[in-house]
DNA sequence: ATTAGCACTCAAAAACCCAGAGTGCTAACC
DNA sequence: GGTTAGCACTCTGGGTTTTTGAGTGCTAAT
């Protein structure tokens, strides 16, 4: 049944698939030969395309229109037929321009990484912040808002910041914090934020700490402070996605938008392409979430030294221009792991 | 010509906005009998209904469609016809329990409250973080990231932080910015933000300064750390929106999202809602934003102590069921304002 | 002043038709 | 054999026409 491919119906699944992409379109025979030049008549060509419906490929919406490539078409697409274009110069030069950190938030310069994502593949953008229990504790710091109220203020190696406000029984005063911070930033210097939580848990129980009311505080203060990982994801130009035509429909429009509310979806999905490095492409139904039928995610990885942090990508209709975006994301993720090289 | 609106006038123009509040559809003499209790028949309706299209008050799509209200007539109702709601005890619970501020970063707290806002009204919510400008110096913190990269951590007094990565041309040691720290934070304890950028500029300037190498990087560095205040603006629920009938045709939903995705817009309209204390509501044309035709905004500032430092707010169709939306906004304006008392 | 009655209007929905793009199949062709 | 021309058939989408029904404005009666 699955028997191989012909170099000929390669040809001619390329040419459907970049039809398809180009227009929205399901394509048939007669427009094919004419824009692709194959020296075959439309009637061989219905042939091929027959076949290739057979073996999966192609999909017809009802009898008498063109045909659609299927996910599977897609997928093969990307793996064997594609060749992925070099960036142009003009595009490397403008993801450089605005990927840059000096003078900026850390959350900030991956906000705007993610609308670079978007305006450069004119899909959707989203970057994944790095995730913070994976980082290296650089430093914690409380600072007193109030008789009853601190702000805790915890950064990492590579420059994340995170910060909460506690809200505390006794009272504390600002020279009991310093000593605090200082007891803290010793004991869990050169540890993961992961086993910096831990190693509170543990500490919690020791003698020592038990005789000693401040440092217990500290402790409990900090621990506080390290609960609650919400990972940030940045998700920015929405709006292209309006602009395809598939997601024309009213509906289908609302339907994404909710999907995407809720970043609990994308979470999942940026997890799972974190499992690899380096560039990774999900096609519609292969991310087995309903929600992203029709709907492709193209990521890659990005680290700081050796250390995958974080992951970047974007999402947009299967039907998108695979060989334009992934160089783009790919390049954007290596930018990045550079920027946040910690020297 | 502006003759007085009888009193009758008023109670079949409050039926009409009623109506199509409900149900969005242009409202005619023949219905409103039906669903409102006039004690009046079509016919009377209908003369009144005229007189009140002729003074400003209602339009009709096309000779034969019932009538819609003008953003007159919604300007007429909230005003004096009107009567607000109050918040049903569960609301007031919910809102309550969502916002919480303990253990979450400050800017989480008011993301949060914009999806509170959102959900609650089922329109789309708005919170305006606190101008940092606006806000009183606390707290400096440089922290050491690598040889040529530093950190700034700047808190304000109501637990509001910023931070801002720096790359230096010489080296810095931690013990250098430790002394920087100390120095900085005696000199501009106390005053506001938008002060401590002066006085910076001034100090540069100083004799004292001018000697000391390490005071004038100093100076440098934070008046780096300060530069941008880009404010932020948390909108929540923008799927909500979609959902209302008169944006079911897509091509003004997205006309709506691109317009939302640049938060200028916003900015000025909540910049502009700042001016005045306590709630507000822009209704359609109002705003002399074309964008905004066939929207309106509730806001209401929000403080700490005595300090007006942001604005929250609902933006919905006109169409919007102001009656129960503006309790909504001033209750959590309120609630926000309670939490962020500084005790 | 109010209302019943009536002729008139208009948009939206339904019904209808038609052209065009596409298919699958068969038979001829190289 | 693979390829192609020819043909009958199918379906969708777009345009036109019809119908329907809610609504209006006016006039005349209450």
């Amino acid at each position: 049944m699955e028997e191989q491919l012909s170099e000929r119906g390669k040809r001619i699944l390329e040419a459907v698939i970049e039809d398809y992409i180009a227009t929205a379109e399901p394509v048939g025979s007669r427009t094919l030969t004419k824009s692709h030049a194959l020296a075959l008549s439309p009637a061989t060509v219905r042939n091929v395309m027959s076949d290739l419906e057979e073996m999966g490929f192609l999909t017809s919406p009802h009898t008498s229109a063109g045909r659609i490539p299927t996910d599977k078409a897609y997928r093969l697409y990307v793996n064997s037929i594609l060749e992925v274009r070099n960036l142009t110069r003009d595009n490397r030069e403008e993801i450089k321009r605005r990927c840059q950190l000096a003078g900026k938030d850390i959350s900030e310069v991956l906000k705007e990484t993610s609308r670079l994502l978007s305006s450069t593949s004119s899909y959707m953008g989203v970057v994944m912040a790095p995730r913070f229990a994976a980082n290296v504790f650089r430093q914690l710091e409380f600072v007193r808002l109030s008789s009853h109220r601190l702000l805790a203020i915890l950064v990492s190696q590579n420059g994340a910041v995170q910060n909460r406000l506690i809200e505390t029984d006794h009272e504390i005063g600002q020279d009991d914090l310093v000593r605090m911070g200082n007891y803290l930033n010793e004991q869990l210097k050169g540890l993961t934020i992961a086993q910096v939580r831990e190693r509170l848990l543990f500490e919690m129980k020791s003698e020592k700490v038990r005789y000693d009311a401040m440092l217990s505080q500290a402790i409990v203060l900090s621990e506080a402070t390290l609960k609650s990982d919400d990972t940030q994801i940045f998700v920015e130009g929405q709006a292209n996605i309006l602009e395809q035509p598939e997601f024309h429909d009213a509906a289908k429009m609302r339907e994404i938008f909710r999907a995407f509310e809720s970043k609990g979806l994308i979470l999942d999905l940026l997890d799972r392409a974190m499992q690899a490095e380096g560039v990774q492409i999900f096609i519609g139904s292969e991310s087995h979430l309903v929600k992203m039928e029709g709907m492709s995610l193209i990521t890659s990885t990005y680290m700081t030294g050796k250390d995958t942090v974080g992951v970047l990508g974007v999402i947009g209709p299967t039907r998108m221009g695979y060989g334009r975006v992934i160089p783009i994301v790919d390049y954007t993720a290596k930018l990045i792991s550079r920027l946040l090289e910690t020297e």
